[in-house]
Order: structure tokens, then sequence, then C-alpha cells
RNA sequence: GUUCCAGUAGCUCAGCUGGAUAGAGCAACGGCCUUCUAAGCCGUCGGUCGGGGGUUCGAAUCCCUCCUGGGACGCCA
């Protein structure tokens, strides 16, 4: 079934007469030519005005000739005339026409479906990447949960953007590391060890894990109203923990472990992986000497007993590195967290996946990196997200109205599992299939979305599978896979190679070069995806792709008598289904078979 | 008070770095399963792009201002 594809791929080179790169970067080569007919302008700016024109009637490209009309110091409709009358053929233009200021360029359809087609089977799993990254190292932190607190739907936004944004570097050539800065450490493990001292139980956190630590964790604070002493007590806890002993050690190290049971739980679920688990303990040991280098060159200063930054020259509030009590901060823990980051990764470029509220306290530490004297301060980079909420109340912990993961996507494998019985009771391994749509459609809506938008949780919505969900693209996929079963008669998804000439020219419809266009439009919304750090692109793209490919898909029967006919639209059947594949797995969804 | 973000169809949202008639989904209504999985497709309805100014050949997009909602603003993260 390889050497298949790799013969349409000849055939599709063959078609279009270069040997070695069938495929073809349109914008460049209308760039290329118009340069060429233009003088005094580059291909580089040409090529940023070449857009796609909003209907099919328009044409595949069009270069609006107002901009031009200035330097040219001519009219737009007699730029775009006279591009059309000095306009030499081309085989991949079928032709071109200038329309209201518009050179309006038509591609040629068996070209344009070749050159498509043929890249994708060439690159098949990785159709849409590039090597843009180098090999240069990309540190993502994302997900970050804090030990002892409940995974919630919350923490879904951090961990699924960051992976999503984590994979998408990856396919565009960057090597990346995936950091969950854990939060670990804090006066909170005082609280949390008194608690467990006084009210709590081996037995009992064994067997109920997190909910059993987070009971315990409110019911300090609801002592702590009655009884402020409490607080002093946690307070000396911590400083124990702190000056290493051994029991409050011993205690920590099991809570840590008993809540990185559970979040591996999700993990797995949802597919997550990381490379290091350095959280805000790591960097115990590593302040002292940030803070001396940040005395060192000046720019502490004492207020109120404490040392900060000053940043009114930046119009921002100071930046506090040390409390009164000598105590450090979250400031001083990402300050020093970045610069070992950067001594140990040499990164490129370092993105913080964390809620929008976040946003000063960013701003504040980046800019103190750059008062610090480091240039790399440009690198670093943080990607808000907006909040989850539930009904319009706020998420919390405290007051109990949280969703956690767990639930959620229990719910939603569960519906799933509800669904393939009544529609594909005879599927073969339902339970695997319902864990990857449920999961998937939760991924997948949180996904879809630009990440600033604010999310207001509804279990209607979330658990909806129609319209622009995951599991419409899975669906979808399911699709392409189903026919090319039933085309070779076997339990093969590849495409089933037959004798004789691939004809593209047979892809002519409106729908089928609907498809094409989408299809080749991958590539870029990847880029696009990584440039603005924001994964919807992708999703948003697989909806469009699916939307096209259904489109054909009840226009055009596939599986017909005529052979030619049968195997090119099969090939674009294909060409989808890799496609959708490539495009799921960035977003971090599974493409099952059949569903 | 200072500052940041958001405001597009009844609802949820797209709209690429300013380009052609502002697009989807949901909801509502009407069609399409003796043909490839109906988690689907097609159609109808639905908009003074929060208001007002400005820049521009051209503004949902950029600038100013106002309104509404949300967030952040020194010893939590």
């Amino acid at each position: 079934m390889f050497y298949c594809i790799q013969t349409l791929y000849r055939r599709s080179c063959d078609l279009i007469g270069k040997g070695d790169q069938p495929f073809m970067n349109y914008k460049e080569l209308l760039a290329t030519r118009l340069a060429s007919q233009l003088s005094g302008l580059d291909e580089q700016s040409i090529a940023e005005l070449i857009e796609y024109p909003p209907n099919p009637e328009m044409g595949d490209l069009s270069v609006p000739c107002f901009k031009l009309s200035k330097q040219l110091r001519r009219a737009p409709q007699a730029i775009a005339e006279e591009l059309k009358q000095q306009w030499a053929p081309h085989p991949a233009v079928e032709r071109v026409e200038a329309v209201s200021g518009y050179l309006n360029v038509y591609l040629n359809a068996e070209h344009f479906a070749a050159s498509v087609l043929g890249e994708v089977f060439n690159l098949k799993e990785r159709y849409g990447s590039q090597d843009l990254g180098q090999g240069r190292n990309i540190v993502l932190d994302f997900s970050s949960p804090n030990i002892a607190k409940t995974f919630h739907i919350g923490h879904l936004r951090s961990t699924m953007i960051g992976s999503a944004l984590y994979n998408i570097h990856q396919f565009l050539g960057y090597n990346c590391i995936g950091v969950n800065h854990l939060g670990d450490w804090g006066t909170q493990f005082g609280k949390l060890i008194v608690a467990y001292q006084r009210w709590g139980n081996q037995a009992a956190v064994e067997a109920e894990g997190i909910d059993e630590l987070q009971r315990l964790y409110v019911k300090f604070h609801d002592e702590a109203d009655r009884n402020p002493e409490l607080e002093t007590e946690a307070r000396l806890c911590f400083v124990r923990l702190e000056q290493g002993d051994e029991a409050a050690l011993k205690l920590w190290r099991w809570f840590v472990e008993i809540s990185m049971k559970e979040f591996e739980k999700m993990y797995d679920l949802l597919g997550v992986k990381f490379d290091s688990y350095a959280g805000e303990s790591f960097y115990n040991d590593k302040m002292d000497a940030v803070i001396d280098e940040l005395k060192q060159k000046n720019l502490l200063v004492e207020d109120e007993g404490a040392q900060l930054v000053r940043l009114d020259e930046y119009n921002m509030p100071p930046a506090l590195m040390i409390k009164k009590d000598g105590g450090t901060l979250y400031h001083t823990r990402d300050v020093t967290a970045a610069i070992y980051r950067h001594n140990t990764y040499d990164f490129d470029k370092c993105i913080y996946v964390t809620d929008a509220g976040q946003s000063l306290h960013f701003q504040q530490w980046f800019k103190v990196i750059k008062l610090m004297g480091y240039d790399w301060a440009d690198k670093l980079a943080h990607v808000p997200f907006g909040k989850v909420s539930l009904e319009g109340a706020k998420l919390s912990t405290r007051k109990g109205n949280v969703i956690r993961l767990e639930e959620l996507l229990t719910q939603a494998i569960d519906k799933t599992r509800e669904i393939i019985s009544e529609k594909n009771p005879d599927l073969e391994n339902k339970e695997e299939v319902a864990r990857q749509v449920g999961v998937g459609a939760i991924i997948f809506s949180d996904l879809s979305n630009n990440r600033i938008k604010d999310i207001v949780f509804s279990w209607e919505e979330a658990l909806n599978f129609e319209g622009e969900t995951g599991p419409y693209v899975q669906y979808t996929h399911v699709r392409t896979c189903s026919l090319l079963r039933k085309a070779n008669g076997t339990a093969s998804i590849e495409l089933p190679d037959v004798a004789g000439e691939l004809n593209y020219g047979l892809l002519d419809g409106a729908e089928a070069r609907g498809v094409i266009k989408q299809l080749h439009l991958f590539k870029e919304r990847v880029e696009q995806a990584m440039h603005k750090l924001e994964p919807s692109i992708v999703s948003r793209y697989l909806v469009d792709l699916a939307q096209s490919f259904n489109s054909f898909y009840h226009a055009s029967p596939i599986l017909v008598e005529d052979t030619a006919l049968r195997q090119a639209r099969l090939a674009l059947v294909k060409s989808v289904q890799i496609t959708l594949r490539n495009g799921l797995r960035l977003i971090g969804l599974e493409a099952p078979e059949k569903m």
C-alpha cells in the first residue's frame, strides 16, 4: 500500500512535469511572475498581498491592486488589466481575470488536484509539517496543577492548550520541552500536615486520595477560623519542612505521590505527556543566588520591610521579590525558574500557558529579567486564556462548585458508549472508541474557541456531539476509513492500487474543488496556529475540512462503477483521511477508524 | 482610582497582518436514509459588527472617546 501511494506520487510528478517536486507553492509562483511584470516590487511584498477570494467564482487566488496603485500611480483596475494582458500562460493557471481592481487567478483544476494530493501522498503523516524550528528548543510550561487539590475543568485549558502548542511546534521542527511546574511547595503544606496529624489517617488518604487531602485542607480553614493558633502552628510546620525536617518531608513526599497518581490518570486519559516535572519545590535552593544577583545589580529596593523591584517607569506596580519575613514569592520563583531554564535548555522561546488573570504578573517579571540585563527576556511569552465559570458562578474549590475533570470525562465516555450501542452495536472495541470519542469531545470543545474567551460551562453543551464538535470531525474521518475499507473489500483503509492512470482532471466538481482547497490550506493554518499560539485555528480548520468533505460525500457517490472516476475520488478521500488525522493529532485527539 | 481584556444573528462563536455581498454551529421551521455509517447533508429564517468620531481608495479589523461586562493592581500562586 505504501508502494501504491508512491506510485500516485510519481504520477502526479509526471503530470506536473517536475520530477522531484510535484507540489507547488502557488503564492510563490504568482509572486515571482508578478514581480517580473512590476518593476520596483519584490516578490516578498507581492506575496504578502495575495489572498484567497471569498467565493469560488472569483477564482482561487487574488491580488488586490489598490496598494500597488499608490506606488505605480495608476488606477487599480488599470494595473489589474495590465497584469492580465501581460500574463504568460503557465500550466498551473487556467486563466486570470481583472475584476474591479483585483487580479483573480483561476488555477488549473487538474494541476491543482495533482499538486495538492501529490503532496499529501508524499508526506502522509508529515503532511502539513515544516522544518521552521530546525531543532531549536522550545520550553512550554503548562498544566501545573497544585498538589493536594482536585484536578478540575479549570486545569483542562492550560493542559490542552499547552499540549497542542507542544505538538504544533514539534510538527514544525522544534524540539519541545514540556514542563509541568507543579504547585508543590508553600505554606499550604504546613496547614495540610497539621490537619493530617490532627484529623487524618493513612487509610483514609490511601483510599480517597486527593479528595481526602482536600477535605483535611478545608477542615483546617474551618477550624482555624475558631482557633487562630492553628495558623501559627502551620507556619512553624512549614518552616520545619523548609529546614528539611525528615518527618515533615516524608509526609510532603507522600502527599505529592498521592496527588501525582491522580494527575497521571488524567494525563493518560487525555494523552498528555511532560518532559519535566520540576515544580516550585525544585527551585527552593536556587533562589538565593538570584536574590544576590538582583541585589548586586541594584534592582532591589526596600519598602515596608519587603524587597521589591520598582517598575514605575514602565507603568507597572512594583514586583515584590522578598516578603518582610524574608520569604520568597512567586515572582522570585518564576524569575529563578526562567534563568534555570535558559541555562539548561537555551530556549528559542519559553511559553507559559496560564489564565489571563496572571497577565500583569508575567509582564512584571519579564521586565525584571530584562532589567537584569538578559536580552532573552524577549523570548519569554505568556499565553493567557479565559476563565471557566459555572452558570455565572465562579469555580471555587472551597465552595464545592467545581466540575472534576474525571467526572466530566467519565460522563462524556458514558454518553458516547450509549450512542454507540444505539448506532453501531456491533462495534468491536466499543470501550476504546467510547474513550477516544468521549474524551475527544471534551478536548475539542476546550480548544475550539479563541483561548482568550471566557467559557461558561454547561453540561448540555459539553456533551453535545453534533455540529462543530470533536465527534463530528472524528466521524468524518471514520467515513473516509469506511469508504476505503469498502473499496478494498478488506479491512484495509489504504488506497486500493489499480492499474492505469490516475486522472486528477475528474475531480472537477465544485465540491471536490472545495475539498482540495481546504487540503491545500492545512500547512498555512498550522503555521498560523504556531505564530498566534492559538490551537483553535487548527480545530476550526478541521471543522472546515470536514464540512467540505461531507458536502462532497453527499454530492458525489464515490464507489462508482467507472474505475477511473472511482479511483480519483478515492484518492481525494485518502487525502482527507490523512489530513484529518494529522490535524486531530496536533490538538490531541485520536482518530478511530470506526465509531 | 489606575490598568488590561472582551462586546459580531435569539444563543455559542469564526472572520487571516485593513480588501470584494460579514460566515459557521446551536435553537426554530421545511426537506433528504431500497445507494458508500443520518454523530451526516441541503434549504428557510435571522446582523444599524456596543454607540459616536477619525485615518484610508476601502474599517468588524487601525486610532480617539464614551457605554456595558469581566480581570488585575506589595507581602497567596
